[in-house]
DNA sequence: TATCTCACATACCGACGGTACGTACCGGTG
DNA sequence: CACCGGTACGTACCGTCGGTATGTGAGATA
């Protein structure tokens, strides 16, 4: 049953997140204040504690919001069954793009780990980005396309690596050329773990 | 001239300075209040103010004693002039080693970038522990070991994936199988590098 | 229509970062 | 030795912000 209220509600608790996203994209979690978020969203801290459990519960909501749209490209371009190497290759390229979203390196790269602990991080990221990478890993130490040393560690190693690649493109003075740069390193390690 | 009363306020700094390292590494730089710092230091907030221009000050100077240690402490491992590539794998060993002190991994790689904002972060490093990690690079790349890769990128990629292996050991069931395996992976990596 | 419920709004509290001002003590000067 | 200037704090207070308790009105229910 969907009744008019509910759907009231589900834009207030929207304009909440996306206000939240906003803000924490431009100002970082502690410099963002809840009362600017409600303002922007037009509700009141009411709303708000009717909805979150606190600021916590308001960045964790955010979070997850960015996450689940970066799946959705990410998955995207992974789902086509080519070569498990060009996919791979390509998949890297579209992750390197989505880090240097401002939502995304700034909300999930840089506050997330200690706005929610990196434990509750690491384990909320098993099911975002994360565990993505960990599976795109695990197919190609499958396909036997390279050593196939542990998985997760391989997958955390790259993961930090490419955060901070992105962040190292988008703060660069030539963010183009660093961009390459980054790509190329990145494609150049993983050659060196292929197998001939 | 080294005056009594210097070597008082001096003293009284660096039992804030104490307090303030303990403290972060302990429950984080929000959850760290200022009324705990100067209890501990057995001290007001007065003195406090009268050494840091505030909060984030404080903990900027915790950051620079952090750093410095960890820099002493490396330079001893590096500073033997062998075979660079003995050196250099002897100073990541020492590295990740070093990423998992508890002072070191929570105040210098979690909580550092989010306080100071990634780019003052990335400019205070250039005087420590990356610094020192970037000069090693360039050592491998001049005498010739390495691809001679973008040294800036490559430096900034190996940074962002030891310092993710750490926080990957330090939270690990079987800390030292995963040390193990961390090792092992950079080392491959590493290896995949070299020029034959 | 009467009632109930829930999705908010309003008013308020305590904690904390930061500031203004007072003060005691050290170190130099006549 | 008396005096004085400045440094190194201590004390009292303010504004902001996260969080809570309680009121209320529109929409669902019978």
């Amino acid at each position: 049953m969907r009744t008019r209220r509910a759907e009231y509600s589900e834009s207030t608790r929207q304009a909440l997140v996306d206000s939240a996203v906003d803000l924490f994209t431009k100002r970082g979690y502690a410099g963002t204040s809840l009362d600017e978020v409600v303002k922007r969203a037009r509700v009141t801290k009411g709303a708000l504690y009717h909805h979150f459990s606190g600021k916590q519960a308001l960045f964790e909501a955010a979070f997850a919001q960015v996450e689940t749209q970066s799946i959705e490209s990410l998955t995207a371009v992974i789902s086509g069954d080519g070569d498990p190497w060009e996919v791979a290759v390509a998949g890297l390229r579209a992750y390197v793009r989505k880090c240097l979203d401002p939502e995304y390196q700034r909300i999930i790269v840089h506050e997330a780990p200690v706005v929610m602990g990196w434990e509750r991080w690491r384990e909320a990221e098993e099911h975002f980005s994360f565990g993505l990478l960990r599976s795109a890993v695990q197919l190609l130490v499958d396909a036997g396309e390279i050593e196939d040393l542990p998985v997760e560690v391989m997958a955390r190693l790259l993961f930090g690596a490419l955060s901070s690649g992105a962040s190292t493109i988008a703060s660069s003075s030539d963010p183009k050329r660093t961009g390459r740069d980054v790509e190329r390193a990145i494609l150049r390690v993983l050659e060196g773990l292929r197998k001939k």
